[in-house]
DNA sequence: AACTGTGAAGGGCTTCACAGCG
DNA sequence: CGCTGTGAAGCCCTTCACAGTT
């Protein structure tokens, strides 16, 4: 195993792989290669293996790797081997819509709590996941151990709201308010800015129509 | 102005510009140097300035970019100078959020339609926008003019799901389904995928707790 | 003097191509 | 022979540095 500075479009495509070889140990598959794997889904079988050879030689030459062995070291690589518990930042549409999307997705993440400011919001339930205030969020957050936070507020906010996860002690952030947040170092951002997303697509619209 | 392609991390920042561009505005101020609003707002100079050059010579030498001005050209070039009609398909909790989301941001996207296979949701309305069935997408959204479609089904059913959207001709998809897509070149798809982002998150703090 | 526009250098990621191993 | 693991090449994007312009 190397233990060089893996790159985040690395990780990133470890998520993939592992969704791939949930789907071939579905179907039964026992063993596949780097070339079948990147056929089926549409990738390149020298980035794959450069990929997974990054932690370790798993697999076997002139056979391939083996289906389930391989998923199971990627479910540890990537630390969903437990559950982390996320808590969501703003108990508007979108906010309580991804404590449901992710309720629903059966996968390792459970969101156990919803912060807002709205004193007219806390202590009402989306689901089973109450809503607390967001004023006590350093302690709250602490006392059902929150790893994973979203934010979910409009984005004159969001800047605060951060800083105020960041002294909490959370290092990983999921924002999903329309503005560039700035972090120490230290704490991993992902960014979902429907908004460039959507001027980009119009961008593409606008110089693709011949 | 150059006619050779631009690179798609290009577009997506001269949508992050526009947007500093608007608060620079916001404020009062008339011009702006590409150094000063690089550190601003984290960037490299230089990059806006490339960036820009690809579309023209907006600056003044000596002087900086005229705010307004630059602001003005960004919108065209994005093409945000005239307003896009957003189709959400899959009207469960996440669409409908989105669909909520997408109308209190005001930009130029309108969604003007949600379309569902369930019989009960048809004929519904969220807000002010009608949920219509998915078994007549093709003829629907040629009626209300569609360019850009938003695909919040289940996983199972994305790809049926953007294989229709593309036989009706539809050319920019945004993609909430955690799934890889296949989809014909000449069409843009933009995938915000929550169970890679998360994993990756969880990555980061399987690997950096010291 | 100030700042843009850009050639050149630098860095990182992807792809190729093949040596090495089962 | 088949397939992995990987050095080398290629490519693209970012950053530097400065000539050019007002």
């Amino acid at each position: 195993m190397k233990s060089e500075r893996v790159s985040e479009q690395t990780t990133k495509r470890l998520s993939i792989y592992l969704r791939c070889l949930n789907e071939l140990a579905a179907a039964g598959q026992v063993s596949v290669s780097s070339e079948a794997c990147a056929k089926r889904f549409g990738l390149n079988s020298a980035q794959i293996r450069k990929d997974l050879a990054n932690f370790g030689e798993f697999g076997h030459r002139g056979v391939g790797y083996n289906v389930i062995g391989l998923r199971d070291h990627l479910i540890r690589i990537l630390g969903i081997d437990r559950q982390h518990a996320v808590g969501i930042i703003g108990a508007g549409r979108l906010g309580t819509a991804l404590a449901d999307y992710y309720r629903v997705l059966d996968s390792n993440f459970t969101v156990v709590a919803l912060f807002d400011a709205d004193t007219k919001k806390i202590g009402k339930k989306v689901g089973d996941i109450e809503i607390f205030d967001i004023k006590n969020f350093a302690v709250d957050a602490k006392h059902v151990k929150i790893e994973v936070a979203v934010i979910a507020v409009p984005a004159g906010e969001a800047q605060a709201v951060i800083e105020l996860v960041e002294s909490a002690g959370i290092k990983a952030v999921m924002n999903f308010a329309p503005i560039r947040l700035r972090v120490s170092p230290g704490i991993k951002l992902k960014s979902v800015d429907m908004t460039t997303t959507l001027e980009s697509l119009s961008y593409f619209l606008a110089n693709n129509s011949q």
